[in-house]
DNA sequence: TATTGTTATACTCTATAACTATA
DNA sequence: TATAGTTATAGAGTATAACAATA
């Protein structure tokens, strides 16, 4: 079998696991762990409100972890919950204002992590990389 | 701040959840939680017994998680512990036969999945690919 | 009858601290 | 006194099934 080193999903894992390393510390000063950070990312990338089963395929959370999550969020008033107009199973889930100021605040904070991958990618290496990951995120979208 | 889509630890996630999505059934059949397969490959690979701390680093697994997750393998006969020689505190920790026999039945499905990226990146891609995570993953190697 | 989201439940892993044995 | 590993404990996420409300 291939050597450890030729594990792509430990490849992947470990590049994530070195910038985390750096962006961890950051999330536990303001009381937020990887996920919850992963909805407000979601939430403040998307303008428009969106539903539950939107933000779980967009940050690969299933729904019951999710939906506890959306419950502790809502408490802490980072996010909002509305009850949808044309589906009332629905609710439209959006960032709240103190939502967008910590973003806001944790944000250059994450800028300096990237100004480190800058120091050791160029510009179109890192695109590469990005071209390079997405092409292997959609391994076998095709079929089934 | 940049969009989600220029998130680098999102892209390596998508692109670990995607090549694990189609890996993580094979484990599953053989009841392997994604770390204890992790613990066998780095076992695997290496062809010395080591240390439980040396695993660790290379899984990236917790102490507290790891040691309980040895005392299942080895009740599984996944593994063997044995008291090392020179250092008491240690114990020289190997894959059992059972165990590599265990790896060398879900290799060829890991190779199946190998060839679906082949399929999507050519050769030199790939280890363009390699390349370009393990520069990222080195990033503040030099500093503190 | 299918879908959206929540609740229930069991299990695994994370994370930190405290502890034991050894160096 | 420091290190290797284990145990203790609390908490968060994973995963599946069951359920409610709505479509």
């Amino acid at each position: 079998m291939r050597g450890f080193e030729r594990s792509l999903p430990m490849a992947l894992m470990r590049a994530r696991e070195s910038v985390m390393s750096h962006f961890r510390p950051i999330l536990a000063e303001h009381d937020l762990t990887e996920q919850q950070w992963r909805v407000l990312r979601a939430l403040s990338a998307n303008d428009q409100p969106c539903s539950a089963g939107h933000i779980a395929e967009q940050t690969y959370l299933l729904g019951p972890s999710l939906s506890r999550m959306l419950t502790s969020m809502e408490d802490r008033d980072l996010i909002t919950r509305t009850a949808s107009s044309d589906d009332a199973r629905r609710s439209d889930i959006a960032i709240s204002r103190a939502g967008t100021r910590l973003v806001n605040e944790i944000a250059p904070r994450s800028e300096a992590v990237y100004q480190r991958i800058s120091d050791a990618l160029s510009a179109s290496e890192l695109d590469q990389l990005y071209d390079l990951l997405e092409r292997t995120a959609d391994i076998g979208e095709a079929q089934s």
